[in-house]
RNA sequence: CGGGGCGUGGCGCAGUUUGGCAGCGCGUUUGACUGGGGGUCAAAAGGUCGCCGGUUCAAAUCCGGCCGCCCCGACCA
């Protein structure tokens, strides 16, 4: 490609709203565009990036042996209806409504899609295990799209979908689509860890998450510094503390907390610390009202609780309900003195507490001394709390769980057959027996790994793309372009790379030297080649690998194999 | 949705407190010079100061409403 030609739109300094790197950067860089919060054109330089992720993904998605597809965008508002997530799954999907009032939603994943397209295709055991993927826009409406291509309202998603006969058959797709991921990143150069996860709205079991640590992710996974134990913050666990014998050996007293309504006003007030305060937490369940206790230094985790709790809803308690179960308003609930029919689950940790803190149930009061036995019951013990920094390992006897900001660029699931069952997914075995598929999903952020590669390679001049994900291979610079000779040789080189299926952004432009450095600095191709004073001078080339810096001279002769050898060697 | 910040040529910003000619740097265009890290000189173009309304002799500036963007948080009592 000639830069003369070619669409390079770079901008001098970055524009104000971007913060982050990659966010900065691929403005800077001319590779998107923003339209609205969340929303972003690609403009060819990083259009060029997406495809080259894409293809990775694609050939080793076809290696795997899945079959690519196109679903739509546009989906129905009755097949979302036959599995249930119209009005459940999280974030609302974004609604559309046509000119004759039919609703459709702008396709957030395509469980509810596929899933049809394969009950109306799919008869007989001898059709499957089959996957279908396909790799397209999706629309989330999310809370807030933030951190530039990291989280937008409208996004690229690769997604796969695996239909099997029974568990085993799904274990073998599954362990198929993990390892296509794991070469996937390997061959983006993206060192991933995968982490136990929540299945959310998708649902499922064994789901695990392939994240990327970086201080700009918006995900927090606990690894463990000793066992290869490591989870995503909302399902991480840690060692439950040794209980103690309730000592009973101070009596429960009523203390006014005028106002205090919050562990910290409360503590402070009080003069204790908050790890001497259990803090109760109201729900609502289909099985009715539930009282959560966890330590007052820590955080409750709805995702565990969930797990402990029968049926679907569970809710904070209104502001009326806690006013009806304690008599008091929201602040000041504690577990002594609860109605009879009010289930107390309480975290492990709170086992090991004597003598503490707890709301009184009435209106600017709270009880100290309180003891677990003397002073009220626990129905059900259970892992509650998010786990911590530092926490002791629930998985090895020795290990410490070390917090890590991450990036969560692709996610597998084992999903059985909530959507074959919803949506009639179902093939006859050898016996004639009609059943439902066995499925299984897995996605991959593929806009965002745009982000994640640059998060992760670059420096404070610009991008360092991995080879299978950069723009162009390499970058010619002609710094005399108005020399003849300079020009034949770099015309040639050109050329001859070409040739041997190399692509290169070659920048004869009229343009100053420091122009073209920092531009080419910026945009990142791995190796960098300069025709100029030392070609003039001693007929040799430059080259340099953005990566490293790593510099070395080549003849004319050997200048296209140098260039491969250096592509070929990181 | 709650909180905070911001909105002024393409980009980055000053000017708003205390109303009085709309400015600076970069970029762009033209010409000349230059040619190894966003070069120099000269000239030029480019702005309904986010939108609507109000106050005023006069509004980027004050008041009201709305919109957009960025950041933090979002049932943790």
């Amino acid at each position: 490609m000639l830069a003369s030609q070619y669409y390079i739109r770079t901008l001098r300094e970055a524009p104000a709203e971007a913060e982050i790197a990659s966010h900065r950067l691929l403005l800077r860089g001319g590779f998107i565009r923003p339209v609205g919060a969340g929303i972003f054109n690609w403009l060819p330089m990083g259009l060029r990036v997406l495809q080259r992720v894409e293809q990775v993904i694609r050939e080793e998605m076809n290696a795997a042996g899945a079959h690519e597809v196109l679903m739509p965008v546009l989906h129905p508002r009755e097949l979302w209806e036959r599995s249930g997530r119209w009005d459940t799954f999280a974030p609302t999907p974004l609604r559309v409504i046509d000119r004759a009032e039919r609703e459709f939603c702008l396709g957030p994943t395509h469980e509810e899609v596929v899933t049809d397209l394969v009950a109306m295709d799919l008869d007989s055991y001898r059709e499957i295990p089959a996957t279908l993927y396909q790799i397209q826009v999706k629309f989330r409406d999310e809370l807030r799209p933030r951190a530039g291509l990291i989280r937008c309202k409208e996004f690229i998603m690769k997604d796969a979908y695996s239909f099997d006969r029974d568990r085993e058959g799904l274990d073998r797709s599954y362990d198929a689509m993990f390892d296509a991921y794991v070469r996937i990143f390997e061959r983006l150069n993206l060192p991933v860890v995968t982490v136990e996860a929540e299945a959310g709205s998708i649902g499922g079991t064994d789901t695990r998450e392939f994240m990327l640590l970086s201080e700009n992710g918006e995900d927090t996974v606990y690894m463990c510094d000793s066992c290869d134990y490591a989870s995503n913050s909302e399902c991480a666990t840690s060692r439950a503390p040794q209980p103690i014998e309730p000592a009973a050996a101070s009596t429960r007293e009523l203390v006014d907390t005028p106002d205090a309504k919050t562990v910290e006003q409360v503590t402070a007030m009080l003069g204790v610390t908050p790890d001497r305060l259990v803090k109760t937490l109201l729900f609502r369940s289909d099985e009715g009202f539930i009282a959560a206790l966890v330590r007052g230094d820590r955080a409750l985790n709805d995702f565990k609780l969930a797990r402990n709790v029968q049926g679907e809803e569970l809710r904070m308690a209104n502001d009326a309900e806690v006013r009806e179960l304690t008599g008091a308003r929201v602040g000041f609930a504690g577990p002594v003195g609860l109605p009879d029919d009010v289930r107390i689950i309480a975290d492990h940790e709170v086992s090991a507490l004597s003598d503490f803190v707890t709301g009184a149930n009435q209106d600017d009061a709270h009880f100290v001394n309180v003891n677990l036995g003397a002073d009220f019951e626990v129905d059900d013990w259970a892992d509650l709390r998010e786990a911590c920094h530092g926490d002791a390992c629930a998985h090895c006897a020795t290990g410490t769980l070390e917090a890590h900001r991450c990036i969560e660029l692709a996610h597998v699931f084992k999903l059985g057959t909530k959507y074959s069952s919803a949506m009639d997914a179902t093939f006859r075995d050898a016996e004639g027996t009609e059943s439902p598929c066995i499925m299984g999903c897995y996605g991959i952020g593929v806009s965002r790994i745009v982000a994640a590669l640059v998060e992760q390679y670059h420096d404070d001049s610009g991008i360092m793309w991995p080879r299978e994900a950069a723009p162009f291979d390499a970058t010619i610079l002609l710094l005399s372009p108005d020399d003849d000779e300079l020009r034949a040789i770099a015309d040639n080189l050109y050329s001859d790379l070409g040739d041997r299926g190399i692509e290169v952004l070659y920048d004869e432009r009229d343009a100053s030297p420091g122009v073209k450095f920092a531009e080419a600095d910026l945009i990142g191709c791995p190796v960098r080649v300069v025709v100029g004073r030392t070609t003039r001078n001693e007929g040799k080339v430059e080259l340099r690998r953005r990566a490293d810096g790593h510099d070395e001279l080549a003849s004319l002769e050997d200048a296209v194999d140098a260039v491969l050898r250096l592509l070929e060697s990181r």
